[in-house]
RNA sequence: GGCGACAUAGCCAAGUGGUAAGGCAGAGGACUGCAAAUCCUCCAUCCCCGGUUCGAAUCCGGGUGUCGCCUCCA
């Protein structure tokens, strides 16, 4: 299993600390809005990879923590006129029904920065002891100049970040390129009693202290959008370094942009896309399928051709499991030349899909497998009949397995049918046979009415869902 | 200015040395009472110019173009 680290940018065998343990630590949202498409393909990209570690034989535990304390969480809730507690609540949950939806699953832990601060307050005070940072005026801030490797993540020395820094005016720094790691109180704002007074962490901070606290040691892999390498984790490299003298992470994930029409989504261009928003007229599965249908770290251009070019393609897969069902109900135990090149096909699939999942989750290229065997299942439907069950079984079985990591299609037995269906489908069968087609059209449109489809094959009349 | 990424058919997208996966759309055909679904066929010399090599989309050099980061944006 390939892994490409940020860090070293190449793709690196996976060794995680203490095999089969995989610790795995995402940057969550900041809860202080809905959440966007953006965001989701972070989020799901790595709820994939996680999955596949499983599938894989890992065991992952998965941190993913909420950020309910910073700037803009104070501002939001200012702006609304309710408490920052009030605004995260909402939020989280806001969070978690979106992010449900497009079947993410949740992390094992998923902390907030809020309930960490004695954790965050006594990494600080390691931070100082240790000569890592410095305090003025009840701030406390991370000295950049202390750590030698400042810049490792973001490929960049110190003067050449140096030289792009914006020096904000008013700022207790004594660099540009020192950060906050303890703020002091403004008047209104939420705060904690700390050694240098009433204030609240910084916004970098608490991922080094959670992470630490939950998970100890260094990280197997630390995941997140590609705008957090610099400066956020950057940062957290530098304080845990600074407080512990050990690598936060041995494997850095950073996903791709996602981008509308070509250009970055932000909200001055009026351009910003919730996942709420999609939900209201787009299939959550098929936004899964579009993210997983690019490689998670190339930029992903989201347009609505692109959703619609991802949703009949997820159809196709869809369908043919509809088919192998469908095949189910005539299985028998033939065995020939048919069930050998679909037992070849089910096993080239099998193989290509973990070479190309295993090479840096390639996900675009495991799908270029399910579609492969697609074709080979629906021809062995098509040609071969009576079934072997068995064999459509194994079939069925693979996909299951697949869409325990991809999560794009639907797999579950098809509801029985209602008895006044099933007469309908009957009579109209026995229309067809006697040739009275007005009859047997006119029943089919019936049932259209009623959200199901019907379609004949040689080996009687199937129906379907809308 | 510094750092970095990317450039493959109408669209999306794999492929990192051996003569271009897959999907969508399109065209033709098979099947069907008609459909639907499905299958078959067709549809690219991989931004440009050099170089290395028996051989390059893949490596090297030089261009051109697009994008990103250097601001508490995923």
């Amino acid at each position: 299993m390939k892994i490409y680290n940020t860090l070293t940018r190449s793709k690196e065998e996976l060794k995680p600390g203490v095999p089969p343990l995989v610790t795995f630590y995402a940057c969550g949202p900041t809860v202080y809005d809905y959440i966007h498409i953006g965001n989701a393909r972070v989020f799901i990209v790595f709820d994939v990879a996680r999955r596949y570690l499983e599938y894989r034989g890992y065991n992952v535990k998965l941190i993913q923590n909420y950020t309910d304390i910073d700037d803009k969480m104070i501002n939001r809730a200012n702006e609304q006129g309710i408490s920052v507690k009030e605004l995260a609540d909402r939020f989280i949950q806001a969070y978690e029904e979106d992010v449900g939806a497009l079947r993410v699953r949740p992390a094992n832990v998923k902390p907030k920065a809020t309930d960490h601060i004695p954790q965050i307050i006594e990494l600080v005070s390691r931070l100082l002891d240790n000569g890592y940072a410095y305090v003025t005026n009840g701030d406390v801030y991370f000295d950049t100049s202390s750590y030698p490797h400042y810049g490792q993540l973001t490929r960049q020395k110190r003067d050449e970040l140096l030289a792009g820094a914006r020096v904000e005016p008013g700022e207790k720094k004594r660099n540009p390129l020192d950060f906050v790691l303890w703020k002091q109180k403004k008047e209104g704002e939420p705060a904690w009693d700390s050694p240098w007074g009433e204030g609240r962490p910084g916004w970098h901070i608490e991922c080094s202290a959670m992470s630490t606290y939950y998970l100890d040691d260094t990280l197997d892999i630390h995941a997140g959008g590609a705008d957090l390498i610099f400066p956020h984790h950057e940062n957290e490299i530098a304080q845990t370094w600074g407080a512990d003298q050990r690598p936060l992470a041995r494997y850095w994930m950073h996903a791709g942009y996602l981008n509308i029409e070509e250009q970055k989504m932000s909200k001055s261009l009026g351009n910003v896309l919730t996942v709420r928003s999609l939900l209201q007229e787009h299939d959550p599965l098929d936004l899964r399928f579009l993210i997983l249908s690019a490689h998670y770290r190339s930029p992903l251009n989201f347009s609505d051709e692109l959703v619609a070019q991802s949703r009949s393609g997820r159809l196709r897969l869809q369908e043919m499991i509809n088919n192998l069902f469908s095949a189910l109900e005539s299985g028998g135990d033939a065995s020939g030349k048919r069930e050998r090149d679909l037992q070849k096909a089910l096993e080239d699939a099998k193989t290509r899909f973990v070479e190309a999942m295993d090479d840096d989750f390639n996900t675009a290229d495991g799908l270029g497998a399910l579609f492969d065997l697609a074709r080979s299942s629906n021809i062995y439907i098509k040609e071969a009949y009576p079934y072997n069950r068995d064999l459509l079984e194994e079939v069925l079985q693979f996909y299951r397995g697949i869409n325990n990591i991809f999560d794009i299609v639907d797999i579950s037995e098809p509801e029985s049918l209602d008895d006044e269906v099933a007469e309908k489908i009957a009579r109209r069968d026995r229309a067809r046979a006697e040739k009275d087609f007005a009859t047997a059209d006119q029943i089919r449109d019936e049932l259209l009415e009623k959200g199901i489809i019907l379609e004949d094959t040689p080996h009687g009349t199937r129906w379907k869902k809308k």
